[in-house]
DNA sequence: TATCGTTATATAGTTTAAAACATAAGGACC
DNA sequence: GGTCCTTATGTTTTAAACTATATAACGATA
């Protein structure tokens, strides 16, 4: 049982991007003319030339650039702000498909087993998450203990309930959102004893301040960066600054998992 | 600029529910027979009864019973599975709407402002997931403290970062959902002050232990729940049972909201 | 100026899905 | 047996979407 849904993109009510479009658009972006993408794609001249059209008049800017005549005859090509609605489809597109896919993961319509389902598209508050490889499940009665690996090489470690892994399906080699609030993030100029747990090397990128507390941005390395939010007071005994190499400590039960 | 995405439930590759069947199945259930329900819809009356037909064939168990002649000449009725079926649609279908909702909110394709999505469909591992209305916001220079009403009427804090406040848009009167790990609830059995922040009165439902841990299970009234691994220890010095009052306690920074 | 491959536009043909219409056949009930 | 309203199953019509085809205009280039 699968679900499938196309997802198209409204402008005034009219049908703006859909599947077929953006493929044609990519193959204008190719062939650099409306006739050869329309042999590509494939669908006759008449039917492409009036999507470009209608695209590009519901577009409040133009999404491809029309010449007649020419040595070549002219041409058609993507503008800058079509292939920036392009990628920004794509993203949409991306998020969709794991949703669904998701959704699909979870449902069996026939037997209604998907009641247990919580939201399932949530923003969460939690400021920070990123994408980890899992390199271990470890399973004790109630509690499991998840060994994750980020883009950087660094290691963390979640516990959650067994439950929970049950739930999502968490197994090993797999990809995983790790989550967590900044108000978890505990910080230390030198590699501190007695921060153990799931202690990750960063650079301090950005501070700001108000009269009680700091946030505090860090680069931990391959494009992860992670926000913590500590008292000012803790702050100042640090005399922390931008650009410094910083000790970043979560707690192992601070540390959710998503899917 | 509105995202629309009809929701369409396959069946070994060919289309079994869609939300034309569904309408037409609740017609059917309303009307008790499949020429009213077609009129209803409305469609013709082939086409209604070749879906039908075709439901019915790629289903495991019937979903409607069709009866010919008799003295009101038959009729068609939704079995038990039909409408089991159709509520496990709409459970669905009110998911998937509900992404595309945040999905347009999040989302201004034409100026690109929604790079900033992290993953909007996440299932998480938090045990504890339940709706709340915002009470009030109070905003500070970082952070933000919300208070919440939840079903039953207790109230609970959240502190967050105001930068999730303004992402997630939460404001007085909407309807968010709480999340805590059951890790950060804390129990009692008096109203103890050393537990001072969200407390919440409940009943214990239910207690699962092992060699190191313990989850309970509390009901908070109005069919929220709550779930709390706590050391067996503390447990056990607490001499709680089943049927027994209990006090919670969970962190204000502990709680996060999602959206 | 003639050439060429393109955009731009119109018109005729084709395919497809649905509606509309037509007609059995079923079976309780009078 | 006739009535009645339904399910079940065709055939025909209609409408919409798309394809195919034709043709004018364009403008750099030879």
């Amino acid at each position: 049982m699968e679900l499938s849904s196309p997802l198209t993109l409204e402008m005034l009510g009219q049908p703006f991007l859909l599947e077929k479009r953006i493929s044609l658009l990519h193959a204008i972006e190719e062939q650099g003319s409306i006739s050869k993408a329309a042999k590509a794609v494939p669908m006759s001249y008449k039917s492409a030339w009036e999507a470009v059209d209608t695209m590009n008049s519901l577009s409040s800017e133009p999404i491809v650039c029309r010449e007649t005549g020419g040595k070549d005859g002219g041409g058609t090509t993507i503008t800058a702000y079509g292939k920036q609605l392009l990628e920004n489809y794509a993203m949409l597109k991306r998020e969709h498909t794991h949703f669904l896919k998701r959704l699909s993961e979870l449902t069996d319509i026939q037997s209604g087993t998907f009641k247990t389902i919580e939201r399932l598209s949530l923003q969460i508050s939690a400021r920070n998450q990123m994408r980890a490889k899992v390199v271990s499940v470890v399973c004790e009665d109630l509690n499991a203990k998840i060994h994750l690996e980020l883009k950087s090489g660094q290691v963390l470690v979640s516990v959650i309930t067994k439950e929970a892994v049950e739930n999502l399906h968490i197994e090993k080699d797999q990809y995983v959102t790790v989550i967590f609030k900044s108000s978890a993030v505990l910080l230390s100029e030198v590699s501190d004893e007695k921060f153990e747990e799931n202690r990750l090397e960063g650079i301090v990128e950005k501070i700001d301040t108000d009269l009680e507390n700091a946030k505090v941005l860090i680069d931990i390395g391959s494009h992860d960066k992670i926000v913590s939010v500590i008292s000012k007071e803790i702050l100042e005994n640090m005399k922390m600054e931008a650009g410094n190499p910083v000790w970043v400590s979560i707690k192992e039960n601070n540390i959710m998992l998503g899917k």
